[in-house]
DNA sequence: ACAAAGCACTTTATTTTTTAAAGTACTTTG
DNA sequence: CAAAGTACTTTAAAAAATAAAGTGCTTTGT
């Protein structure tokens, strides 16, 4: 039993609301706002402001477009956001079961 | 795929300081919180305040002593604190593993 | 003996984050 | 065409996290 430092947990995806975010799209090829939203049953404004930051740390672009003349924003998580995630999990697994 | 609920996460432990403060005492008899400072690399202001957060909880029980001549705060799992981290990690673990 | 440095915390204040409430820009339905 | 809904975003309020000071000793050096 040697490293607990919590610095080493990843704090952008360590928030309830950010980390079911990206437990969704690790599984998903894309998902739009509305299904997130149900999905990890979220407020708007929650999932809009997390989905933000985790954009800004570029672990999930989003694109933008219209389908049925709706807006519609479609999510999938980058390249480093996986392995972000890979790596969360990864030290979480290795705090959590000793 | 099906249950993502993100308010099914204890927010009480869902913090990277408590999570991994819950870690330690999950595998440990008892800590003081010098071990715990070190073990988690936490500044004192933080891990007291994070400490009491638990305790209010009753996810932890703590009892300050003398030793040496030295105040020492010794800090234990409790029961349902357990009980809780357990739940914390199958619902965790449920999310993240698929 | 006495000042300076430690140790083991706690408290307070500042910053950051989270959440909730409104707001925007349409579209659909009665 | 007004009211209700969809799909968000923005702003404001509440809560949490972090950092900085403070408290109350004890130890070490001179």
């Amino acid at each position: 039993m040697d490293n607990f430092d919590y610095n080493e947990i990843d704090d952008v995806i360590h928030s309830r609301i950010r980390t079911a975010i990206m437990a969704v799209l690790a599984v998903v090829e894309e998902a739009d706002f509305s299904f997130l939203k149900n999905k990890i049953n979220a407020t708007d404004g929650n999932l809009s402001v997390h989905l933000k930051k985790l954009e800004d740390a570029k672990y999930i672009s989003s694109k933008k477009m219209f389908i049925d003349r709706k807006p519609v924003s479609k999510y999938k998580i980058t390249k480093s956001g996986l392995r972000a995630f890979e790596n969360y999990v990864n030290k979480l697994g290795s705090l959590i079961k000793k």
